[in-house]
DNA sequence: GTCGAATGTACATTGTCTGTGTACATTCGA
DNA sequence: TCGAATGTACACAGACAATGTACATTCGAC
């Protein structure tokens, strides 16, 4: 089965357009929103509805596979691969806790209101903490 | 008077150094670390103290003076000027929302615990709103 | 089996961003 | 007046992102 999911690309993000790409798929990998032996959007396919070019797009893919997600193979388009959810990497999580902590600092100084902030903040813990199966898809 | 904050630098951080620095330093700010006409280190010092190119805190210096909270002379060094606290822009809220939830589905992606980074995120909502209060010059 | 099209890949190119090297302009104190 | 301290300007190198272009591979039509 080949499923399109809907991806929504900010070109105007700093994180890179192959970085928001593998994000948002990986989360929906993550999410169970993907079956093994599903096939995505080939390259130029996604490439085309995203306004982006093919190689943007292969390297997402890349990225991803590099991951243990998919299985490229010329021709044969892009599968899901059976794989079991991330290991919690220590380094990875003290890594993105220190990310988290910059950036809060960063909003903060920038004159982000408190309230909003920390309004935000826990709205996501409860979001983290109620979904069991985080499989929410992206919602626009 | 001349105030040396005591500023840690991570090089091998995503984010670039200068904007640690000012990131740093405008926190300070915002904090009421300084009042106005406070000097700040020069440009070579802060560099030698941080271990980096006096071109790359004098960057930091040119970001914090465009947003209105430094007065840069030759010579003269670098002073704080007085100045309202940042007013919140609704833009840039939204865009470090985005920047927020984009960040923790990405550490949910690559396998950050769910109850950790729950635990975080209310540990900074808690310290924010229990902390200063709304960016009030501390005296003591 | 042959051929053409579809698809992933490889590589060079271009533009941007950081950090640095180096020289210069300016300003203060002796 | 003069020299040193200090911020500034500009070019350079390296890394990275996105793209243009060509190529290798594989499938389907016939």
């Amino acid at each position: 089965m080949t499923v399109t999911p809907t991806l929504s690309i900010d070109l105007a993000s700093a994180t890179p357009v192959y970085r928001q790409i593998a994000n948002a798929l990986r989360a929906l990998l993550v999410g169970g929103a993907f079956r093994p032996d599903d096939t995505l959007p080939t390259v130029r396919q996604l490439a085309t509805d995203l306004g982006v070019h093919h190689n943007t797009v292969a390297e997402a893919y890349r990225v991803l596979a590099g991951e243990g997600w998919l299985d490229l193979k010329r021709r044969r388009g892009v599968t899901v691969l059976a794989r079991e959810l991330p290991q919690p990497d220590p380094a990875a999580e003290t890594g993105f806790l220190s990310r988290l902590r910059e950036l809060v600092a960063e909003a903060m100084a920038h004159g982000v209101s408190k309230e909003l902030l920390a309004r935000e903040l826990r709205e996501l813990a409860h979001r983290l903490l109620e979904n069991g199966h985080d499989g929410e898809a992206n919602k626009e």
